[in-house]
Order: C-alpha cells, then structure tokens, then sequence
DNA sequence: GTTGGCACTCGGTAGAATTGACTGCTAACA
DNA sequence: TGTTAGCAGTCAATTCTACCGAGTGCCAAC
C-alpha cells in the first residue's frame, strides 16, 4: 500500500490547526473582555497573526461548522460556543495571581484564625473578592469521622439535649424528648451508657443498643437513633456561599439573575452540584456540562481541597460563560492549596 | 423623623380629611398594583369618590404640597412619597391572610420538627413563599441564657475543643490551643473544674478563675476568657435569610438588586437593621426611615416574637418601598405569633 | 492558499413626528 | 364656596425613517 505524504501530522478529530487555535483562542479573549460578537478584523488585528481579516473570515466559517463559533446574526462577528469555550480552557496555560491578590491570599491565611467553620466562611468571602465572582465553599464531610464525646443535657424534664463531638472538631446537637420524665441521675447515667457505646465509633457503625424497658435503656436508644437519623440526609455537608451579590453584577437579564441566586439558594444542590463536577474529573464546567439545567447561562470552577491526601472539600466559582477564566481558575487552586495547607499542618508561610 | 403609631381623635396638624386620605389611599394602592404613575381620573374611576377627575386634580396639589404625592415629571400622575405611604401604613387596617396560605402556615408549625435553628430557617423559607418577599428571621439572642454544661474535648495534644450548652438549648464550640502539651487527666480536670465554675453563670457574669500556674489551671483560665469573648461580637444572635432570589424579582435596575444584596450578606447589618426598627416602635420602616442609606429603596417589616413575654428575636420582610403592606404585615404578624407560640407552649393547634 | 475588493445584510442609532396620558388653569355653574 | 367641564400645554414614550457602519460571503487576481 502507497502511503500517502500528509504534509500535517495526523489530526484527532476535535483537534484544530495553529492557526485556527490561535483565532479561536482570539475571539474568546476579546469576546470575554467586551461582551460583543468579534469580527474577523479585530482578530487579524491581533499582532501574532500575520494574515488579512478576509483569511480570518474563511477561517472563522470552518470553525463555525465545526461548532466552535456562532453568530448572533448574519453580519454580526462571532461568539464562541459552548464547544468553543471548552476548547480555550483546555488549552489555557495555567495562570498565575496578581501580585496584590497573591498577598492579598498570603495574609489571609497567616492571619485566619478559629473554627473550622468559620475560616471556610472568611475564605468564601476572600475568593469573591478576589475575583469578582460568587463563591462556593465545600468544608469536608462529616460521614468518617469518629465520636470523641457524647454528652446528654438536660434542658428540662421533658426535653434532653444530645451533644456529640467529632475528631474533626465538628458538634452536632439533637433534641431527645422521651414520653417520660426522665431524672437528673437517669439523664446523667444514659449519658455515661453513650459514651461508653459511641465513643470511637463512626455514624455508620452500627452499636448494640440495651433492649431494657427503664428510662435511661428508653434514653439511650432514642439518643443513639437520633443521632444515626443524622447519616442519610447528608447534612453533614457544609456549604458557604459568598458573594451572592455579584450574581446582579455578573450576569444580565433579571430573570438569569433570578435563577442562578434562587439556585444558590438551595445550598444542597450546590453540593451536589460541586461534587458531580469532581467526580467528573473536571476542574471547569462549562454552560450545560454540568447537566444542570437552569445553570446553563453560567461556568462553574471548582478546585479540590484535600486533607492528609483525601477528598476534603472544594472551593468553587460561579460565573458567567464568559468569565475570566485564567484568573478566577488561578485564584481558586491557589486559595483550595492554601486551604489545604491550612487544614493539613497549620503551618502557613509559602 | 419617626412618627409614633399612637391614634390622635384630634387632628394632628399632619392629617388629611377624609376625601383627601381616600384620595392619597387610592394613589397608594394603584401604585403599588401597577408601578405607574397614577393619574386624577384613575382615582376618580375609583368607585366610592363621586367627584370629577378635575376635582381631584385638585385635591393632588394640595397633596402634593404638603409632602405626601410627588411627581415623576411635569405631565405624569403623581407617585406616593415615603410620607404618602407612612400615612397609608399607618391607617391601615389590619388585613387577614388568603386561607390557602393561613392553612399552610397552620400545617407548617404543625409538622416542624427538629433544632431551634432548623425551624427558624425553615420559617424564614415559608415566610418568603407567603410573600413573595425576601424574609429575615432573628434568632433569639443567647446573651442572658445560663451554662448548663462545658466540656473541653481532647482532639489532640495541643487542640482542645471547648463546648457549652445554653439553658435555651444553644451549643457554642471554641478551640482552646495552649502552648504546652496537656495531658488527658488535665483536660479531664481542666473540664471538670469548667463545669464547677460556670455551670448557672451567664456570659456576662464575671467569675474567678485561678490563678495558679500549672496547666489545668491555664486551660481553664484560656477557656474561660475565649468563651467570654464571645460575647462583645454579638455573635449570638443568629440570622435567617429566605428568598433572597426574590430580590431579583422585585426590585428594577440592577444597581438596586446589587446592593439589597450586598446588604444581606451582611448578616450583622440585617440583624442591627431588624433591631432598630423594632428598638423605634415600628412595625413597618419605609425608605429612610430607618436610616440605612443602601436600602432606602427598600420597605421593612417587622414583627417580634416573643417567649414569655420578653423579646426573642423577630421576623422581618423586606421589599420594595411599594409593596402589599397589607399582605405582607399579616403574614409577618401570623407567622410571629406562630413563631412564639411555637417557642412558647409547643402546643401547636389553631 | 492568500488577498483585496465589492455587494449585501442587518442591528443600532439618531431625529423627527406623533401619540396620549397627564396636568394646571379658567370660566361657568349649583 | 366648592365643583365641574373644557381647553391649552407639557413631556415621556412610541413609532417611523433614514442612515450608518460593522461585518459578512463571494470572487477574481495574485
């Protein structure tokens, strides 16, 4: 068999010649800074590209058929696709942070202090300001970690407060409200049967409860199924969302704007939302990648924060498609790093 | 200037006779129906007036001139001023909430479960469904409750976690990081010495620490103050926001939308807000009313709850300058009093 | 394969004209 | 004196028109 002599090395499909990266990657940059559809002549304009906008223009309507590009309307420059998009940020060389933003993070993180809640709300905050966009913050699941305390509290004879304290610092509390009035030494005993029964154990084990008929076996299997219920609802995820307010300033159309925040909203779903985008293996999802419907006017970030090498958590950003990309995907790997650091060895100077 | 709610059979210098209050009235609620300008026979139309459009013409400068109508420009209808719609609040009569709605609101604290702060979030949902307001819900303030407990758990060496559960079933966490090394039976000492010390004391009591020099006596020492630095940040009061997706909504111009937003990230700013106008009397704050220059577009509503008689926190609504006062207030005012019902007597049917 | 040139398309804008929803004023009327 | 109809005037909003210009696709020439 002849071999053919192909003057350019085989090609994947979805692949596209240096010049029509170079263009694409073109009308993205303008298309992002200005909001309007780019020309070719504004293309040509770019001085690494040394050919005349009518070259740009047959360029362009390949790359049109092949899905990168769109118009508005005929006579109108280009906007990119969703497709398009996908290509530029697979292609984007890794930005870094401003020099005041990277201080900016440096003397955040030397000076945050308390609780594990607390820190991931600043950051939240931190990460908007940084980049203008709203954030998402993921703090670690509470599923594997191990009871270290259980205390039984009485608020008064009918109503008990379940108390428990996690390894990882976390507290969660119950209500216990028995049929019966329970004594202060039966309160007191039901607890001491709880910690001797919890402690080192996760929310999955499954304990061995006391199947006596008094007050305090009555206590202890209610305190312990309470506390179980806890498990499937997977409230144990928290999420902090800040910058809420930039949505108004990001996206246009009031009815875009109503959406994305009523989304936000519903903090679950941005969990979930969070977490499937991970699992994808993506750092970036673009428009409608992520499969969520009525985000599909914007592009979510999300950047794994991890502790001694395990999934613990994630920073995010949302934005429109049309975001700064480089820096908002800088901005969330330096702060989920830093976080990172923050939670694996408190020590933080880098 | 904050006008008192107080009924003058006199008339007070600022009050209308009473076609000129059917008059500003029908202004009021055409406006806020339609967001338009109201003109003279618009309000002539409205059934129980029976002069001309001239006539009330008339009667609209005069309105006009003494601070209650404005208008936008020359050839327009007039528009209420904030003083027209203090007038129309403050002879409102109370209105009653749709039976669909007082029955979802009779069903909700009917089936509501769980933690003081999971029904106080889940409220503040409902109230911004009722209304289609966004909605603020104050938590009861912790700052009188007593220690019923505290507990220093070992997470490691150098981490301790100091927990205190409140009589009003709070529980508050602090890390407590000495610099040296304690041991288990310390910490265990340490907590047991806490539990003597403050169990029955307020956040505000001051009381004696010791002031020897070894390590139980510093763990204690340290976790004593940091839990009575708690205090000064106000952080105590807890605040619910619901609907803030409805800000979109109801408000025009983006500007608007992000600052109303803005402000609501602000968790403290909403909580002083709601604690002011009620700290004033009021039960409805227009535009400047209540002094917070970003949300003189905005109209707020509060309505207190209360647990045996003294305060506990309140519900609020907040919307557009021309909102259904009427609405609004009665919803505000159902789910307060379901609300201290609900923290009063658990006793939930009516 | 690249380029300049050209005809064409179509959204956006700027002005002028028109409309219509108001008003304030005035004179007549009860 | 209070009320009313009538009328002239104002001004935002709308519609229309003409036009501009950014941008395209196509083609012939290089």
């Amino acid at each position: 068999m002849v071999r053919r002599i192909t003057k350019a090395p085989k090609m994947a499909p979805n692949d596209l010649d240096a010049r029509k990266a170079t263009i694409l990657q073109a009308v993205v940059v303008e298309h992002i800074d200005t909001a309007q559809p780019v020309g070719s002549s504004a293309v040509a304009a770019n001085a690494d590209l040394q050919v005349s906008p009518a070259t740009v223009r047959s360029e362009m309507v390949t790359l049109e058929r092949e899905g990168y590009l769109a118009q508005p309307h005929t006579s109108a420059g280009r906007v990119p696709t969703e497709k398009g998009y996908r290509f530029f940020v697979d292609h984007l060389k890794s930005g870094v942070l401003g020099a005041a933003q990277q201080q900016q993070v440096r003397e955040f993180f030397a000076s945050v202090r308390g609780e594990v809640e607390d820190v991931l709300e600043q950051t939240s905050t931190l990460l908007s300001e940084l980049t203008s966009y709203t954030s998402v913050v993921v703090g670690p699941s509470h599923a594997h970690t191990k009871v270290l305390s259980v205390q039984l509290v009485n608020l008064d004879p009918r109503h008990h407060l379940l108390v428990a304290v996690f390894s990882d610092g976390s507290v969660v509390k119950h209500s216990v409200t028995p049929t019966f009035e329970a004594s202060h030494t039966e309160v007191t005993e039901a607890s001491r049967q709880l910690n001797a029964l919890l402690i080192g154990t996760t929310l999955e084990t499954r304990v061995q409860v006391p199947s006596r008929h008094d007050h305090v076996a009555a206590l202890v299997r209610e305190s312990v199924s309470v506390l179980h219920a806890e498990q499937p609802t997977q409230d144990g995820e928290q999420v902090f969302i800040g910058g809420s307010s930039k949505v108004a300033q990001v996206f246009d159309g009031v009815e875009t704007v109503r959406q994305v925040l009523s989304i936000l909203e519903q903090e679950l779903l941005v969990v979930s939302l969070v977490q499937d985008i991970l699992d994808q293996g993506l750092s970036v999802a673009i428009g409608s990648e992520h499969g969520f419907e009525p985000l599909s006017a914007c592009a979510v970030i999300v950047a794994p924060v991890t502790v001694d090498g395990l999934p613990a958590g994630a920073v995010g950003l949302l934005g429109p498609t049309r975001m700064k990309y480089r820096e908002a995907m800088a901005a969330a790997e330096v702060v989920s790093a830093h976080l990172t650091r923050h939670f694996g060895g408190e020590d933080d100077r880098g």
